[in-house]
DNA sequence: TGCATGGCGCCGG
DNA sequence: ACCGGCGCCATGC
């Protein structure tokens, strides 16, 4: 039995829906966060299969809304929030890793990405670990784009990629 | 255990 | 600009 609490909240790219866990003695750490219920959904479910059951009350997680609404004003990336994952394999989290520092206003293509987490030849495994991301915004995917300059797909809907990017290039 | 399938790509024709 | 073949890793049966 896994023991999680969700929340959500209103925003210019739709409602945020995020869980999280409580690590004793480590503190809070972010556990899933995106803009469609339904991946919000599909990961929970996922999870309920790993763990055959898990808790889901409703309660906050200080600071996130805050540093959320924030990053989507402009001109400021997300501060490091703790996070732990539940899910993935060792590739999935290497390029989840290999992605979370591209800095705010920067782009690499699935290409670079696959090839700075070690495996050059992978930029296709990289696309379909990255469609895993359970941390949109934390972990920047949508800062992944193709070699050819197009966006490429995006979990919470390609219009948002491009509106994030848009947002990041202006400052 | 092993094989078939599929996914947010890349390149060449 | 579009398409098919290729390639890699993970997942499911």
């Amino acid at each position: 039995m896994l023991k999680l609490f969700k929340n959500n909240f209103g925003s210019k790219i739709g409602i945020i829906y995020y869980s999280w866990i409580k690590n004793d003695p480590d503190g809070p750490e972010l556990v899933f966060l995106s803009n469609s219920k339904e991946s919000f959904d599909k990961y929970h479910n996922k999870l309920r299969k790993k763990y055959g059951s898990i808790e889901l009350p409703d309660k906050e997680l200080e600071g996130i809304k805050e540093a959320v609404l924030k990053y989507l004003e402009g001109n400021d990336s997300i501060p490091v929030i703790k996070h732990t994952f539940l899910t993935g394999s060792d590739f999935d989290k290497h390029i989840w890793q290999v992605t979370s520092a591209i800095p705010y206003g920067c782009v690499m293509t699935y290409r670079e990405v696959a090839q700075k987490a070690g495996y050059p030849n992978a930029y296709r495994a990289a696309g379909t670990a990255l469609g895993k991301n359970p941390l949109m915004l934390i972990i920047g995917c949508h800062r992944v784009i193709k070699s050819s300059g197009k966006a490429g797909f995006f979990g919470g809907g390609e219009k948002i990629k491009k509106l994030l990017l848009r947002m990041e290039s202006k400052s």
